[in-house]
DNA sequence: TTTAGCACTCTACAACTATGAGTGCTAATT
DNA sequence: AATTAGCACTCATAGTTGTAGAGTGCTAAA
């Protein structure tokens, strides 16, 4: 996997890698040699590029056309040649601002976020929220909306509310379903979303509870509400892939645009990006997110005050400004978790 | 305005604008007398498509090709040629269905919706969800999230759930937030929101209240609850346009992807749309949305329980399968009316 | 009033031809 | 041994030309 290469060859690599992702154009042996300040001749750019190229780290479109970068050499350049640019002040600022002005709620803060990655690195922002389940229980309440339904409000210590609506089988009157919930606000009390997943299982088997009809109730209801779907993903600034030469294509792009149309399946893939600490980057292939379209995703985490984690990043063409963005999706990371964390 | 037409015109128009609709190429006099069953010879059909043109309701891209229909005549087509096919009775079941099984919550209902406005047309489903503003209060709860944070909860008559983050300038214990609950509760039940609205700024006027700190408080807050953003809109489908023949320029594309992106921008021409009752169509130009991008506009207003408005409808390019997608619409709007009243 | 006929226009398509950017190889140079 | 100049070769791109065909407008006949 690890390419040994010499300093030259690198240095050669850099500068094509650079010079592609700059004009999305081939680039060829003289261009190397005029524009980056080589004392080379082109004739030896060419034979280290024709290396390059054995190892798998070029290719050429067809014969006279200059040389594109393969995945691999993405790779390589992330890994160990991209020189990272500065998070300058104007920019950390912006970040700053736009999360503070977007709201007090954890949504308007994440989709605002969402935003101005897209704005600040011109490719796709998206964020997705922390999971409600791992978050600690803080209230529920069971409202009477009408005949046989009941809205369930169930809400975290991050702030983020969930509700759903509930048939019953019979009609509750609102003072039962006040009841219900203060048994069940005090049995809850602490516990995390999961937590309160296993104990409403454990107390639906209980003794005590069978022969308590309300009580069996509220916890059959409680139950349907903690299960459902919870998170949410911010998508922003989709149309600004049009832009990128390599989706004038318009093929290509409805690869992309309907992979984003199903956010739940967006979702499952991004989940996987959740395991590791620190900017994670895809280039290509390795993407979860659409595997043929030649686009990279850059991500990290974040944590909120109670410890649940989410992911924000950036999606853009494989051909992206990696040393513009990866420093961007690490500072806002780092920033959103203080943000959260203090407020 | 209006077109004065001989019958053999208006055969002759409806033939081009529906072959035109159905091949995306320009018409010629021949296709059309062959291919409509016409007595008339292509060199007649050449004579009334010139009147026609003369008209404004044709023009030729060129000399040599058929002829397109311009928007007076997509105009005319649907005030008076069009003939609207039946929804099928599949269609009127997969619409129930999804409906159905979307879940409960009024968000649930409304987002499948818009989903399956885009899979009967092939083109963008778009719902507004009824302005909460004139929806009848139901509850509004107060919590205690974190120093000097509440989380305002406000549930309409209608199941729809608003909450938002609010500060405070001193910290306010939970048990005072109940009672500030309770008293706001049985103040504002059975008025809309709007009312809401206006009530809260009368009492905080009254004398009472000036000198109930915790009273006057609780106004501040909840003032700060019931003005928030409210309406939803879902967008579904937005990677079917780029099937459309007429949208594989990209520019034209960029145009309708920058309009969806900021959806308040989009919510607010909407608006628009929601004066008139019945089935609403606007054709190029006309459209609130993009007026450059050669799109069409279909929509109808339904209503819930609470008499409050929605929108929902259709927008696919002017060449639009009018005959097909206006049943539709208008199917769709009576069934989510009387779904969201007899639920 | 309708239609056949015809000259005319213009596009789309294919075949062909530079042009030039870029390569790989070889032999000369350092 | 490494570097470079030189050169033949390849191939995409743009421009040119020619042709086929679709469609038109006009005129004169039915």
């Amino acid at each position: 996997m690890d390419v040994e290469l010499s300093p030259r060859s690198r240095q050669i690599l850099e500068a094509i890698v650079e010079d592609y992702i700059a004009t999305a154009e081939p680039v060829g042996s003289s261009t190397v040699a005029r524009r980056h300040a080589m004392t080379l001749s082109a004739a030896t750019v060419r034979n280290v590029m024709a290396n390059l190229e054995e190892m798998g780290l070029l290719t050429s479109p067809h014969t006279s056309a200059g040389r594109i970068p393969t995945e691999k050499a993405y790779r390589f350049y992330v890994d160990s040649l991209v020189a990272l640019r500065q998070v300058t002040r104007e920019e950390k600022q912006m970040i700053i601002r736009r999360c503070r002005q977007a709201g007090a709620g954890l949504s308007d803060i994440l989709k605002e976020t969402s935003r101005t990655l897209s704005s600040l690195s011109n490719y796709i922002g998206i964020v997705v929220a922390p999971s409600f389940i791992s978050d600690v229980f803080r209230h529920i309440e069971f409202l009477h909306l009408g005949t046989r339904r009941v809205l369930a409000i169930l809400v975290s210590s991050n702030g983020s509310v969930q509700n759903r609506l509930v048939e019953t089988e019979e009609d509750i009157p609102q003072e039962d379903l006040v009841r219900m919930g203060n048994y069940l606000n005090d049995l809850m009390q602490g516990l995390t979303i999961s937590q309160v997943r296993e104990r409403i299982l454990k107390e639906m088997q209980s003794e005590k509870v069978q022969y308590d009809h309300l009580m069996s109730r509220a916890l059959r209801i409680s139950q349907q509400a903690v299960t459902m779907e919870d998170e949410e993903i911010f998508v922003e600034g989709q149309a600004r892939i049009l832009d990128q030469p390599e989706f004038s294509d318009v093929r290509r792009m409805q690869d992309i645009f309907r992979a984003f149309e199903q956010k739940g399946h967006l979702l499952q893939l991004l989940n996987r990006c959740m395991t590791a600490e620190g900017v994670q980057i895809y280039i290509g292939s390795e993407t979860p997110v659409s595997r043929s379209a030649g686009v990279s995703l850059i991500t990290s985490r974040f944590v909120t005050s109670s410890n649940t984690v989410g992911l924000l990043g950036i999606i853009g063409p494989t051909r992206m400004g990696y040393s513009n963005v990866i420093p961007i999706v690490d500072y806002t990371a780092r920033l959103v978790s203080r943000l959260l964390n203090d407020a």
